[in-house]
DNA sequence: ACTCCACTGGAAATATAGGTCC
DNA sequence: GGACCTATATTTCCAGTGGAGT
């Protein structure tokens, strides 16, 4: 039933890019002139999830590399690797350069005075969820790098912008934007469909079937194509020949609670206590948490640092912050709420 | 309209964990 | 071993905000 694992994976880049034509060239053209050894402009993509912002920062490098010899190209998660540290110790690390620094006592400014004397071939780091960073300076400290092309992808712009210092945003405005919108059901539709000529059995998956999947994402293609894998990987194991309804039904709750997970395993045990409260006795003001949190752990963090806690689960959209001073209330927010058609 | 006080979030101080170097 | 680095997590301190209660 599966021919090709791969092709339904999150990380997987296509050959083609459907309906982001416009995107595609508007992104190349921007980094076109390193193809001459020229320094490129910064390139924000920004979108909602699973609009394709990563799909086509990887794909136009990927294109741009094979086009030219002499570029390399690096991706950043700074949702990973959220400190100015951990973002320039992982850039400098795919370009080889940590060799004699596997040393936990650098200064990070050492880092940085790596990345200027770098002289290898020109390079395009893509900074993805460059929004989840704790400390946005390291896009100062690469902006002014001319060897290196950034992209960098965000959910929101003016979120983006809010959090950095002055003398960036005037940079900023003048880098190139590229702004991508929601798909409709039937550009979802052709990505599931061209997903699943690659990568299933003729016969694996009705029209229909991956219609519902379509309207089920809301514009989310990461959403879509993972309710498609975590059906063809169910149906698969029970040795079905093709998706059944109710596979495809439990597949979109299951997608959902993935992604929320991931979420989830990125948080420290006392993080998870507070958010297990959270989840598990409804709207509670902050102190309430804490109590209870207190009750609940050996040897608890004070009121100022769940609070930390709280407002990070809240960037991450685990968490939904009401109120803005006393009358301020936590609630988990439910995925699965979110499918209901608008 | 006025005061109270829980809450927010920035900044600085401190603690911790892990490394290098001799 | 000990002296001396570092990044990172947490605590301490605090000015500012705005709802709740009078």
């Amino acid at each position: 039933m599966i021919r090709d694992a791969r092709v339904l994976r999150a990380g997987f880049v296509p050959r083609e890019v459907e309906h982001r034509d416009a995107e595609v060239n508007h992104l190349s053209t921007v980094l076109e002139p390193i193809t001459n050894g020229d320094p490129a402009n910064t390139a924000i993509v920004t979108g909602p999830s699973g609009t394709g912002k990563t799909c086509i920062s990887q794909f136009v490098t990927e294109r741009l590399r094979e086009e030219v010899i002499d570029v390399e190209a690096t991706y950043v998660n700074c949702w990973r690797n959220y400190t100015r540290f951990r973002t320039l110790y992982q850039i400098l690390d795919d370009l080889g350069k940590t060799i004699d620094i596997h040393r936990q006592s650098t200064p990070h400014d050492e880092l940085i005075d790596r990345l200027q004397q770098y002289d290898g071939p020109r390079t395009v780091i893509i900074l993805d969820e460059v929004d989840q960073l704790e400390d946005p300076g390291v896009i100062y400290d690469l902006h002014s790098l001319p060897q290196f092309a950034i992209i960098c992808i965000a959910n929101k712009e003016e979120e983006l912008f809010s959090r950095v210092d002055d003398r960036l945003v005037s940079r900023l405005r003048s880098s190139e934007h590229v702004r991508m919108d929601k798909y409709h059901d039937e550009q979802l539709y052709d990505i599931l469909h061209a997903r699943v000529r690659w990568g299933l059995d003729e016969d694996a998956i009705s029209d229909e079937q991956l219609y519902r999947i379509a309207d089920a994402a809301a514009g989310d293609a990461r959403l879509a194509i993972g309710m498609l894998r975590t059906a063809a990987s169910k149906a698969d194991r029970e040795n079905h020949e093709r998706i059944t309804d109710d596979i495809l039904l439990s597949s979109a709750d299951d997608a959902r609670a993935q992604i929320q997970q991931k979420s989830l395993d990125t948080l420290t045990p006392h993080q998870q206590v507070v958010f297990d409260i959270v989840r598990d006795h409804g709207p509670l003001s902050p102190s309430e948490i804490h109590d209870r949190y207190t009750e609940n752990v050996d040897d608890p963090r004070t009121k100022r640092t769940v609070r930390t806690y709280l407002s990070k689960m809240a960037q991450y959209n685990l968490l939904d912050a009401e109120g803005t001073s006393r009358d301020r209330e936590y609630t988990v927010i439910d995925h699965a709420a979110l499918s209901s058609p608008e």
